[in-house]
This record gives C-alpha cells, structure tokens and sequence, in this order.
DNA sequence: GATGAATGAGTATTCATTCAT
DNA sequence: TATGAATGAATACTCATTCAT
C-alpha cells in the first residue's frame, strides 16, 4: 500500500502520454499509470491474448470497475499502452539524434539507441516486439501504426542522408523497412536467448551491416559515437 | 475406412491434398492431412490463439474425438503444422539452389525463392510468420526453432560465400538473422497491404540490400537467376 | 446553485421541461427533474434492466453522486418517476372527464384519452408500458399499484354508469382490468409496428367493442365527444 | 442423479418440439430438455434478464459447456423455450376445439381453455406471458410472434364465427387482439394475487364480456361446454 | 479409428452503489 | 449540493480437453 522512492521514479516517467512532457512533481502514481505499468510487465511476458484482466488488475492494485473507468476496453489500453511506450522510445531517439548533425552518423545513432535502450528495458523491448505481430490479422493491422512510426524515423534519416549524398539513392521506404525488420530479429534474439551476450558486442556489427546495405563503409563513420 | 498403403506413402509426411501442386496420384487424404490443411487455414486468418479446435474440426470435417486421436493437443498440433510447412518451405528452397553453384547466386536465389514462394502462398506465409511471435515467451521459445532452421540455411550459404572468398569475412550468424528479419518484415508489410505491389517488383530492392549490407555489389550477380 | 421558489412551484412536482407542453414559464430545471426526465428517455429506449445509470446521468448532464443524493437507489428513482407519469396521465384523463356528466360518454372518453394520450407521447407510453411487467415476480408486484391506478379510474366510472342504469348490472372489477389490458394490447401493437396506422383511425372501433363487452350500444352515444 | 418417475413424466412430456408429437417411449431426459425444463422455472420467478445461465444450469443439473452445445445464447434458448410453450399450448386449445363445430361455442372454448391451461401450469403462465414484453424495444420485438400465434388463433375463429353468421361483421383482427390483451391482464392478476379466487369462479365473467364485445349474447351458448 | 455430448475453469465486460473531496 | 474515481459481485460466453459409445 505504501509507495517506495524508486516506484515513483518509475511512474514519474509513466504518467499519461498526453502530460508527460511537462515538467511536474512527482506525486502518488495515479490508476491509471498503475494500470498501464502493471499492463507492461504482464504483456512482456505473455503476450496480447494471455495476458489476462485479472493479472493486470491485481498488480495494479485497482480493480475491474476502475480499470473499465480509465478504458474502454483491453485492446484499446494495449493500444494506449503501445502508444505511450512507442512515443517515449521514439523521443529517446530523437534526443540521441539533436546533438548529431553529420547524416551518417544521425542514422548510426537512431539504430544504436534503438537497439541499446530495448537492452536495458527488457519489459519495454518485449511488450512493443512481441506484441505488435501474431495477434491474428485484425489486430495485427492495429498494431501497424506504431511499427510505421520507427520505420518512418528510419525513413526520414536515410533521406536526409540521400539528400546530403552521403548516401547513394535508393527506395528509402523499403530500405527503413528492411532495417526494422532486422533490428527487430536481432532483438528477438537477444530477448529469447537464456544467457545473451552484452548487447554493447553486437551493436557494431549490426550498424556495420546495415550501413553496408545502404552502400555506405562503415569505415566512414570513424569514431564510435556515444549511445 | 481401410487405408490405403498408397495414401501412407504420399500423405504420410504430413502433405495436404491441396497445396501439393507437383504431380502425384490424388488419394483422400487421411483426416490428419485434412486437420493440418484446415489448421493452415484457420491459423492464417485469426493466429495462433484465437485459431479454436472447433473451427479447425469443422473445416477439417472430422470430430473433435479424431483430432484427439491424431493429435495430443492443439499446442502440439501447431507444432506439428509449423515443422511440415517450413520443412516444405526449406525443401522448396534447397531445390531452387540445387542446380545453382556460384555460391553468390545461391544466397541471393535463397533470399528470392523465399519471397517468392510464400507470395504465391499467401496462407503458409500468414502461417507461418504471423504466429511465430507474440504469443507469449513460453510460446515463442517453442516455435523458435522453426525461425532458426531459415536462418541456418541462410547462414549456411554466407559461410560458403565467405569460405569461396566471393563474400569479405564476417559475422554470418548475425547476417544470416537480420537478412530473416528484413524478409520477414517486407513479407509482413505486403502480406497486410490493401493493395501490395508484385513481389517481383520488389525483390530485385531486396536483393541488392541483402547483397550490399555484406558487402557485395549487386551488380556482379550479372544477369538475373530465375526464381 | 441557489434555488428559485418559482422551480420549487413549477417543477417541483416533477414536471420534466422538454415534455411540458402546456404554458408556462420556463425556469432551469434542477437536477432531479433532469433526471426523472433523462430516465424517461432512457427506460423508454431500452426498458427497466438495460435501462443504466451511466446513460441516465450522462443525459441528464449530472453526476453519480447527484443521482444517488436525490434517489436512494435506481428502483426508487423508477418507481418514483412511473408515479409521476401515471399521476399526470391520470391526470389528463380527469380533465377530459370533467365537462362530461354523461356516464356512457365519462367512460368512452377515458378509453379514447388514454389511447389518445399514449399515442402522443410515445416515450411516456413505453415507459409506462413496457416496464410494468416483465421484470420478475417482485419487481412486477411492486408496479402493479401503477396499474391498479388506471383500473381503478375505469371501474369508477363503470360503477357510475351501472349505478346511474346506463349499463346493466355486471363485475366492474373485472371488466375495468379487461379494458385495461385490451387497451394496453392495443398500445403496444400500435408502438411496435413499423408503420402504425393513426390512432384516431383505432380508437372507434376500440370504443365499440370495450362499450359493446359492457353491454352497450355504441350508437347510444351518438356523436363524438373530442378527446 | 437419479429421476423419479414424476420427473419422466414431466420431460417426456418436454422434448424438443419439433419431434414432441411423435409416440415415444419415455427415456431419460436429454440434457436440452433439462435445460428447457430449468430455464421454465427459472425464468418464470425471475423474468427474462434476472434468469441467470448459472440458475439454469445448477437447476438442470448440466455445465456451461452443455448449454453452449445445445443453444448458441441464452436469447436463442429463450426464443425457443418460448416458441416450445405457445406450441404446446396451442395444440391444446386445438385439441380442446376439435370436438366442437357450433362457432360461438368454439370462440368461448379457446378463451376458456387459455385461461383453464394457464392456471393450471403457472410456471408456463408465467414465462409466457411475464417475459414476452418489458425487455426493450429489440427483445420485445423479438417476442411478438409469439403473440402472434394466440391473436392469429383466436382471429381465425372469430372469422369462421362471423363467416357462419354467428358474429356480427366486425375487425376481427382489432377484436382478437383485445381478447388477447384481456385475457392477460385476467391471468396476471390472478397470478400475482396473493391468494387468487379458483379461476373457474372467473371463466364465466370473462367470457360473458368477451362475447358480449363481439355483439353476441352469452346467453345463446347455453350450457356450459367443458373445458 | 471415429463420434459428439459433456465438462468447467477461464475471460472480458457491466453496473448499481459508495465515499472522499 | 455536487463530483467522479473506485469497488467488486455478477454475467454471458469460450474453448481445450475428456470419455462413453
């Protein structure tokens, strides 16, 4: 019933995605945070269709009625849920992009901070990954629009990039995809592995890989740019 | 009510009367191949948990009794279909390198074939890559292996072209799963597109990324192998 | 949030404001009257069980906490409110009772108001018809006095005219809960049907035959008396 | 777990109606017909929506599992339940019009024998008649060909008594439904009074007013026919 | 080999009511 | 007077699995 320092920390951040770019105090985690936190953990470990009311519930201490007061549904909180997490990872990246302004490395950077920052939130990585597809077709179509957001981040790199001529054109759209598409494996990978190596190992040859695949040496790059 | 030793011989391994398009003598098929083939079907349009026992049984026109008698459960069903359809699948491919030996040729007719076929196919694609993922981690460990013997094949041809000198030494296993990834996630894209365009126009775009991110210039591939 | 005693006056009998069509100043109805008249709405829509507070209230533009500060519970309120609508329909009745001393014409004119009325005020009428019965053994003897309201007004009247000699000896008892449920038959025919015919098309032959069953010669009572 | 003799009687009595006017031996009920059995009484003490699946089933002493074998939703039971009831009751004013040819008799002997059945069987009176109307416009819609069947019933004789001469010409369809609603509200106050007067104390009264509504005198049928 | 009636734990969702503010 | 977040028991319905025939 009590509320420990690092609970709040965490919920600090998890407030609903509309207000959480204000800068507040940090007061007690409202139920709906709860709820959306308690949603995360268990997605994360049993996917869209077993991840039952009745676990969400009791380890958000809330209960059905107010669950049904914050949302209408289980597929729309997943949806808000996804929703919420997809735009907190996309504004990490983004800020990991401000300081850079070489096109190279912008794009370098938007897949390292991808990769590296579902390392370190496995529940985040899991929940956003493994519940996007399989859900059977409808679903799955609803799920799309978060998928689109990082391929469009993708997207607007390889772009400027283009533009830049730091890269030789070619289909952007299918280009981004395809990267999505394996960072995605790899973190799949990575996620199911009973003991997997520290992601720091495999972020160069995974940048490498796909600088490659757009025509550019990963020589170019030269210095490592912090994560 | 007999069986026929004939219909051992072809159905045995699990075939489905109607997807068998290579020419053989047309037996009625056990209620095992019918269960499998309704399974693909239903599997394709709702995904793994929401593909119920009596929707399979109806199509399948069998009782739940003989689905029991055939199968322990659904679980190992699914298992069972997986295994088939991506032994097909792997078949299908091994078949197009056969003839094939420039090791270059192999990995990007690898890559083809496997676009190929599962656009002709669109159910075994739904199948078999919409309900590989998200059905919760204990799920998901058990269809990896399915996910792994493509990339093993994947893998096995990089090695190749890296041992024949035709690919700069690198890190096949981590190629190998990110080339599964990129084709998975263009499959997904054109498999849940309104409108897709033919995938003949898409694989030579997917064939010069693959072929580039390890570093070889797609060019040299010269003139295109059939699929 | 001050209270006019012109409301109290006016409305404080329970007067909804959208279904008052008689003149009158229109002062802002309070809470409770919103209610009751949103109920109206609601139960006439959906009827007793389906009938929720959450539409209640949204439609009466207040709150949980306000409904249950005016109502002790649901059934309360509902009880309340069919006491209101039949106290006025009853109402009605007496007032087109009132210039006519004619006995046969006192209990035509009660027949052809309540038809005539219903007919009018459609979601009166569901509420009042619908959701009398139906709703199990107790909460059907619970809205039964509303019922006996309106046999009770016909059989005063039967009484009367067999007291005066203009029908003949008969059980008034029975013959005013007849009446009330032919005309009650008749109601809800003419609600449910797609395309009702108007109901001053209806309400001769009802007469005829309710005048006919208490031994009465429709013709006795020459013309017309207005509703 | 065992079922006495009454039980039998009752159920042999109760099976689907579709083969109920088959000669047949009396076996153990089937779970539908325990199903249909339960759902009568149930629904005749509580009403349509406060009939709960798990009263039904307790009572029937079958699961959820069989119910949903048997009746794809409790409305699609409820129809059919309903549908068996009016079926049964209709064949038994049938029966008991059979032997009468004389028109006037036979218009007195069905209302005669709907009120005499009724009362008889007050768990069927009640399910027919408190849960056909009171569940919302879509429900009660749903419930109207039921009432249809006894208005259609009674209209048809008063045709053939008009055709014969025996009736003044009048709108028998308008007449019918009068009855109907009459005939009604008579068994819902006898059933819900608290200790009803014998109904064949009522009989006469009532049909002496229906009679009389159609222009004929009762006194022309003579004796009493039996019910 | 095959059938299909039966099981019952599990699921999302509803809704009248309460209560701190 | 009024608000609306919170409660939790109740409800209809699902579905993999069993088993007597």
């Amino acid at each position: 019933m009590t509320i420990d320092v690092a609970d709040l920390l965490v919920y600090g951040d998890g407030q609903t995605s509309r207000s959480s770019c204000t800068m507040r105090v940090r007061f007690k985690p409202t139920a709906r945070d709860r709820i959306l936190d308690a949603a995360t953990s268990v997605l994360a470990d049993r996917g869209y269709q077993s991840a039952n009311l009745d676990a969400i519930i009791a380890l958000s201490r809330t209960s059905k009625g107010s669950f049904y007061f914050h949302f209408p549904s289980k597929e729309r909180m997943v949806l808000a849920l996804v929703d919420q997490l997809s735009e907190r990872l996309v504004q990490k990246i983004e800020q990991s992009l401000e300081k850079e302004t070489r096109p190279l490395h912008r794009i370098a950077a938007a897949s390292d901070t991808l990769l590296h920052t579902f390392s370190r939130q496995r529940r985040l990585a899991q929940t956003l990954l493994f519940n996007l597809v399989g859900q059977g077709k409808t679903m799955d179509k609803k799920f799309m629009p978060v998928r689109d957001r990082f391929a469009t981040l993708i997207q607007r790199e390889l772009d400027r990039a283009v533009a830049a001529g730091a890269v030789p054109p070619l289909d952007t759209t299918l280009a981004a995809r395809m990267w999505l598409g394996a960072l995605h494996e790899v973190l799949l990978q990575w996620l199911l592995a009973d003991r997997p190596r520290p992601m720091a190992a495999i972020i160069p040859g995974v940048r490498s890989l796909l600088l490659r695949s757009v025509g550019v040496d990963p020589a170019a790059l030269g210095v490592e740019p912090a994560p």
